[in-house]
DNA sequence: TTGTAGGCGTTATCAC
DNA sequence: GTGATAACGCCTACAA
């Protein structure tokens, strides 16, 4: 089935059925409706790759991965291991099929060259790619392409006319989870880092300390580990084990799951969250709608990451120069910091 | 940059460049490597869409989601609020990224046609339809269609020679989560639903049932709800206020949302999970891991529903009949159920 | 308002 | 072993 067909059975030419399927508007009501009756009638569609190679925008956008960083014990980790990635990429999913885009998903990789075919060709009209903060080569070259690209939490900050870039306000985030402990009425803070090598989570910590020195609060711990629940549990366990009399009345952690391992470390030791320690963490996981207590957390991901980057790629899509953005933060409150204020 | 420009610095032909990037054996060492070598320096990668217009397979499959049986409140939602639905679908991403194909995403739904434009037209090579469960008037006429298809989660079966199903073993679910904990010691085994209406649930339930009456176990109390963490903690809620000594020493929940409900109901009336009740879900849900305790739970997902489907995909691509397919069933031990055999 | 014809970048079928 | 050429299905000037 295709356009000659459907111009016989309704006795015109293929440019007329062309029309017709693009709406131009000069043609006349007759045809233009006998032909819509004929492609209904003939469940006709126009062939996308065709279209494409004609020269149209296919309404598909890409998705490309870096999932270097992802680590699963040594190894590297598919993307549905992960809560915070799984999330992230049926975020933008979500965002592009509500105004009418599909995507196109694929792994940046050194094993395959699919990701290569797919990007250099398109049948896409542009791309999100998600870097996972990692500085890669590949990357690099995408951006002198001429393809229309938004880097994802792509801290190294690279813009030109058909590249954007989307982060997260680390240092904000940092900032507002502090001010609200502190709102709350808590002075004694433990921070609790990601990873200490990523500026993600040197930023979050600079906004901690700023935050403490705008309040005059002196007393600032903090301790630096992994984004991961292992890594919160082993953390606060240690902590509780050498220091008898713990001195904290509130944790400020890296993301949820070092929060939701705080939590468990804390409940283990019979204290009480939020009554005897409040726990805050950061991104603003579902997972988190799901836990006991369920988690207050610093959001940037739900309809700011994944919307900010399609509406970012849209623009470029449209013609407009690539620019850099950096998301809104605001504090999401569920039931792990005890209100008090 | 195209073809013919590598041939022209190549000093060949435009098929002699295709030639050697589709790897035919009827050429000569110098000439494969001189053109490897300028494409290699160009940065060059044939163009997707005129491959697929010139008869090529494309190594892109389709993802064809419907969302209207995945509701929030009385909306439909979206398939990133939903961890099962998020952790399905980057389930099958990965496992496509795994054999070297990249996942095309589309929505089925009413509003808009873009999913027809790109399941009708070849962009893809062949599709994975999750339905929902859903008798949709659409996914039947698309199995009409030529395209190879796999049907996922679709219970009225249907089969052709361009159609594969996978369904998961939901009697025998039921039947091993029971017979699990009656392995532990338990008799007394409360059963609660998800939707009565859906097939799935039936069939988990007769498995329950079976289970039971294969043990001479008389006494099966079920009791019906939705598949949500709200439905679970609302019926063990009631069930306890309204029975003061109850009488179950464990729960075998229609899903891993369920069971997290019961847990926490459970949780919240002092009872202890698992040392004074077992709970069991069905699922095998990324978030059982992160729960306090974390959930055992009846495994078809992991490894399963994700890559059978794919591979029968990959089947029906190569020209293989369609078939039908039902999931292995496996119970994955965790903490919510107390180790006494 | 409609038809004709060239081109998009490949692959495949012939020749040579 | 390699080069010309006709598809693949569509869009878009240009002509009428």
């Amino acid at each position: 089935m295709n356009s000659s067909v459907i111009a016989k059975l309704a006795g015109v030419s293929r440019s007329t059925v062309s029309r017709v399927i693009n709406n131009y508007p000069d043609i006349s009501k007759e045809t233009r409706e006998k032909v819509l009756k004929i492609i209904e009638e003939n469940n006709y569609y126009p062939n996308l790759p065709a279209q494409k190679l004609a020269g149209k925008k296919t309404g598909v956008i890409g998705l490309l991965i870096y999932t270097g960083e992802i680590k699963k014990g040594g190894n590297y980790k598919k993307v549905s291991d992960s809560l915070y990635y799984s999330e992230l990429v049926t975020k933008i999913i979500d965002a592009s099929e509500n105004i009418g885009y599909s995507v196109l998903v694929s792994y940046i990789n050194k094993k395959s060259s699919n990701w290569k075919k797919i990007f250099a060709n398109g049948i896409i009209d542009g791309a999100i790619i998600i870097s996972g903060g990692k500085k890669y080569k590949e990357i690099n070259n995408l951006t002198k392409l001429e393809n229309k690209i938004v880097l994802l939490d792509y801290e190294d900050y690279i813009s030109n006319e058909n590249t954007s870039t989307v982060n997260p306000n680390n240092f904000e985030g940092g900032y507002k989870a502090t001010e609200y402990l502190i709102k709350n009425n808590h002075k004694k803070i433990l921070h609790i880092m990601g990873d200490i090598k990523r500026k993600m989570s040197i930023n979050r910590a600079r906004g901690y300390k700023t935050c403490l020195k705008d309040n005059r609060i002196q007393d600032s711990m903090i301790i630096a580990g992994e984004f991961s629940e292992q890594s919160g549990y082993k953390i606060v366990t240690d902590y509780l084990k050498n220091n008898k009399n713990f001195d904290f009345t509130a944790i400020f952690a890296g993301n949820d799951y070092i929060a939701l391992g705080a939590i468990k470390a804390l409940q283990e030791n019979n204290i009480k969250v939020p009554e005897d320690v409040s726990v805050i963490g950061f991104d603003n996981m579902l997972l988190g709608e799901y836990t006991s207590p369920t988690i207050t957390s610093v959001n940037h991901l739900d309809k700011q990451i994944a919307e900010k980057s399609l509406n970012k790629l849209i623009n470029l899509i449209d013609g407009e120069p690539g620019t850099k953005e950096i998301t809104c933060i605001e504090i999401v409150e569920r039931n792990s910091v005890f209100k008090n204020s």
